[in-house]
DNA sequence: TCCATTTATATGCAATTGCATCTAGTGTGT
DNA sequence: ACACACTAGATGCAATTGCATATAAATGGA
């Protein structure tokens, strides 16, 4: 139970803010277009970098770093848009498979163009290229598989 | 608009799961000791530095990020519990003036072991001091007042 | 095979958040 | 002093989140 260092506590502080300070920025922008939160284009984004079968609840999960039933719910509301296809898993009969549907992904790319200009505003303006490689590298060690 | 590079894409992504990650693991070690949720701390301790008179809800607001209608609501329930005392600004009529108290400050007190211990544990593990330094530096550049 | 444990997912209910808007003061220009 | 635009803060209501727990199927033994 060593203390964490001062810098370690103003990373840490740093985190939130900065985080907060972007997402702000990307979900304010997705609304003032009438696009749907950021939660949704990640979830059609992974599904559709998934693949052919699809994924599994937990898999995005897992990938996304979601509470269990905050996934369970949004899920239900891409369903309910059409945006996503729950079947239930051949393999595993407590499970599902999910699939982005056609008019998710035309969803997703109708988002894009929107959430990669809030990115940038958001991110990109900050930072020179090798800054924003760094960071990408140092954010990844906090949440890395194994140390 | 330019487009964000790649780089700065995965910046964002790695902001949206390290924070993702690092908060749910100080939510969870707070919440299993009994204590209230990050956002009482910070406010408790953004008090106890911002000194004497106290600050106003706007201030907190600014330096904080917190959206407007959050930050008055979580006042309301620091001030029901008795850690926080909301009194009228003397120069100006609309506004309130804030000020944590005796058991606020002790409550603080309380909550900064286990704080500190997910800090570290979130944080620290994962980071030499000069990647945390390096870390901390890059950050406050997404938020910094003007670029 | 049977039982206990674990994993995958859903859900009722309370708390919090977000949105839109409201009220009440402030400040400015005339 | 008046009209108007702006700032500080609160709030009703709907949507989302968090918590605790439920259900059902898989898994690992004995």
């Amino acid at each position: 139970m060593t203390s964490p260092s001062e810098s370690v506590v103003r990373a840490w502080t740093r985190l939130e803010r900065a985080h907060r300070a972007a997402l702000a920025t990307v979900e304010n922008r997705l609304k003032k277009e009438g696009l749907p939160p950021l939660a949704w284009y990640d979830v059609l984004l992974e599904l559709e970098r998934g693949g052919a079968p699809g994924l599994r609840p937990f898999e995005l999960q897992k990938a996304m770093l979601f509470a269990q039933y905050n996934l369970s719910r949004l899920i239900d509301r891409l369903e309910t848009q059409g945006y996503v296809a729950r079947t239930a898993s051949a393999d595993d009969g407590r499970g599902q498979m999910l699939a982005i549907t056609a008019k998710g992904r035309a969803m997703r790319k109708k988002i894009w163009p929107v959430y990669a200009a809030a990115i940038e505003a958001a991110v990109g303006a900050h930072l020179s290229p090798s800054e924003a490689r760094t960071l990408a590298d140092l954010l990844a060690k906090l949440y890395a598989p194994r140390s």
